[in-house]
DNA sequence: TAAGCCGAACTTTTT
DNA sequence: GTTCGGCTTA
């Protein structure tokens, strides 16, 4: 086991005894190389197998990165390892032990777009004005509520606040209950099912945790309560965390995220170590810098300084722009100047809606980009539809999926007869497509409407029959024929059409390959299903190896670059407008420390004097987080041909 | 039942 | 400026 590439602290923190282990990591400290290298060293010196080895992070690109990396320590796969993220590992869980999770074995997952569809008919079914109270607020607070391990009937009703709570609480319930009947799973239930599935059924948990001698956690700033729980109970009194954390960069707290879990870990578990990486390999000393100084606005921080034996470097590069046009321009055409990879450059930005700008600017000077985050692949419209009708092949009760598609492609069944196989479910206590074959032996529907729905049922079990054994692309091929999506879109005014044929295409190419990548799995078509909810796919696969990146600055975590723009640092876009009371602007703040540690040499902090916001031109105030850097290592640029337009 | 028109709401960040 | 949902009409 090759340690020589470590430095003393994160040598220190490799080899320490097996106690539970407290890392606080700076940015561009060498954490996941601390991370690797230590399960490494656990399994060549502590006798330990891959077996006994939980490895748990946030994003999917997080995992797949430690995955290889601890491959490549050891000169091969370590098989029996779990590596994933808090909902990829849930899932494998709820999978495993459906029976006792009390799930049906199809169950299948709900994205929140899903989520959302359900609510509002939930909403609307308990007759509660939607001006009252929005499908959208209902969202929240369920997710809310299950981050917090509560379930409906666990949480009391406070006097004030009263009439709300009580009807989201109602809300809450009945979802609860639509999800049981239908058999769908969202992504907080993922984990509040896998905690319960754990605490109700000890020699299962006995299991897992006799299994998971190691646990590492990485981003653990970024943990929720419902996430530690399930934490604190696959350790047990035997496990041993091994935690990686910075509490500056933790920018989820809006989405349950507890910083408290850092203190809550050294109270609950008994002697734990508190190291610290503060030697940062990634930036110049002025980019450091920068960041500290920004940092330093913010209170309550544990404290930590980033230093490094890097030479000062450029200065951090100011550009004011007269509107988001050209300040894309002016990202562009530094791009373009450019001598190195394009790969090596970050554009970054608040809200995903600031990229098209630079699409547009980038586009413009044939210079090749790729975008994360946004819509994703298999969120788009023409594949939720074609996954729908693959849900239902494997799991007839999943209602969302049946509602997706029982009119798409039209076929005659309309909003009337929908909704009486809704209520009719709901009464009933099983699932539309339950209802439909009951309502059909009955004589409830006029002839045409009965027709229309006989057609449908038929085209589905037709479909399994047929399909059955065919290959997973063959599948999702016959599918797009056969249910007349084709013509469907062709109907489509020409560009837009163009463009969803072109990916109903690439969804047969991603179940080819995806069934190349899994040969030995057995339920092909449910693990794609699986795939594709909890992994949604990048936005567009690149064509061109050398790509500008565009990314949120939430996307960007975890990542560096040569070369950073971080754009649009104006007051109400970032900080972003719902966040400038005191809590939430510390939050913002740590969001652009992230965005500046994430340059490694040159680094472009952009604003601009004006900006369309709801169609509407809007003069502009500089960010606060721009003032926040001493000014002395600031310089301001100025681009020829960007010069004054009239505005 | 389907299509087309009009007004409202919308843009935070992700699994 | 766009998208979504509700309402009206054929």
């Amino acid at each position: 086991m090759d340690i020589s590439t470590l430095n003393s602290a994160q040598r220190e923190a490799v080899t320490a005894p097996l106690e539970h282990i407290l890392l606080l990591a700076g940015a561009g400290s060498g954490k996941t190389k601390c991370l690797t290298h230590r399960i490494a060293w656990l399994l060549k010196t502590e006798q330990t197998y891959p077996h006994n080895i939980l490895a748990v992070t946030f994003t999917n690109k997080a995992a797949n990165e430690m995955r290889s990396r601890i491959d490549a320590l050891l000169k091969k796969p370590a098989k029996g390892l779990w590596a994933g993220t808090f909902h990829s590992i849930a899932h494998r869980l709820l999978r495993i032990h459906w029976k006792d999770a009390n799930l049906p074995q199809a169950f299948q997952i709900l994205d929140s777009q899903d989520q959302l569809r359900i609510l509002k008919q939930v909403v609307k079914s308990l007759n509660i004005d939607k001006e009252t109270l929005s499908p959208k607020r209902a969202q929240h607070f369920i997710n809310a509520c299950k981050d917090e391990a509560l379930r409906a009937k666990d949480i009391v009703i406070e006097v004030e606040e009263k009439f709300l709570k009580a009807k989201m609480l109602e809300i809450y319930s009945a979802y609860e209950e639509t999800c049981q009947r239908t058999g769908v799973v969202d992504f907080a239930e993922l984990l509040l099912r896998s905690y319960e599935l754990l605490r109700d059924h000890p020699p299962l948990l006995e299991y897992y945790q006799q299994r998971f001698r190691h646990i590492h956690v990485d981003e653990f700033q970024d943990t929720n309560t419902i996430q530690y729980k399930n934490l604190q109970l696959l350790a047990g009194k035997q496990g041993k965390m091994f935690v990686v954390f910075d509490d500056d960069q933790s920018i989820y707290a809006w989405r349950g995220a507890k910083l408290e879990n850092i203190q809550q870990i050294q109270q609950d578990f008994s002697e734990t170590r508190l190291m610290r990486l503060e030697q940062n390999y990634r930036s110049t000393g002025i980019i450091l810098e920068a960041a500290n100084a920004l940092i330093a606005n913010n209170k309550g921080r544990l404290g930590k300084k980033l230093w490094t034996q890097d030479k000062a470097g450029e200065p951090v590069n100011l550009y004011t722009a007269y509107s988001e046009i050209d300040e894309a321009q002016f990202v562009a055409e530094k791009i373009q100047a450019w001598q190195g990879k394009r790969v090596e450059i970050a554009i970054l930005y608040r809200t995903t809606a600031q990229s098209r700008q630079f699409e547009e600017a980038l586009l413009l000077k044939g210079m090749p980009y790729r975008i994360y985050g946004g819509q994703r692949f298999y969120e788009r419209l023409e594949i939720k539809n074609m996954l729908a009708y693959l849900r239902l092949l494997v799991h007839r009760d999943d209602d969302s999926a049946f509602e997706r598609v029982i009119n798409t492609p039209k076929r005659g069944i309309g909003n009337r007869t929908v909704d009486i196989l809704r209520s009719l479910a709901r009464q009933q206590g099983n699932s539309m497509w339950q209802a439909a074959c009951a309502v059909l032996e009955t004589k409830q529907l006029k002839a045409r409407a009965a027709n229309s729905l006989t057609t449908f049922l038929n085209l589905i079990e037709q479909l399994t029959a047929q399909l059955k054994d065919l290959p997973l692309h063959e599948k999702v091929e016959q599918i797009k024929i056969v249910t007349g999506f084709i013509a469907h879109y062709k109907k489509e005014s020409k560009q837009e059409a163009e463009k969803r044929l072109e990916n109903l295409e690439e969804l047969v190419t991603a179940a080819r390959q995806f069934e190349q990548l899994n040969k030995n799995k057995s339920n092909l078509l449910t693990a794609f299903l699986d795939h594709a909810a909890l992994e949604a796919g990048e936005r567009q696969s690149s064509q061109f190896d050398d790509c500008v990146q565009l990314m949120t600055l939430h996307a960007a975590k975890g990542l560096e670059f040569k070369v950073v723009f971080i754009c649009g640092l104006e007051e109400g876009l970032f900080p972003h407008q719902n966040s400038l009371d005191e809590s939430k602007l510390e939050e913002e703040r740590r969001l652009c420390y992230v965005g500046i540690t994430r340059a490694r040499q040159y680094l472009y902090l952009c604003h601009s004097k004006s900006r369309y916001r709801y169609g509407m031109r809007d003069r502009c105030i500089p960010s606060r987080f721009i003032q926040e850097v001493p000014l002395e290592l600031i310089q301001d640029v100025r681009l020829k041909s960007a010069m004054a337009p009239s505005l």
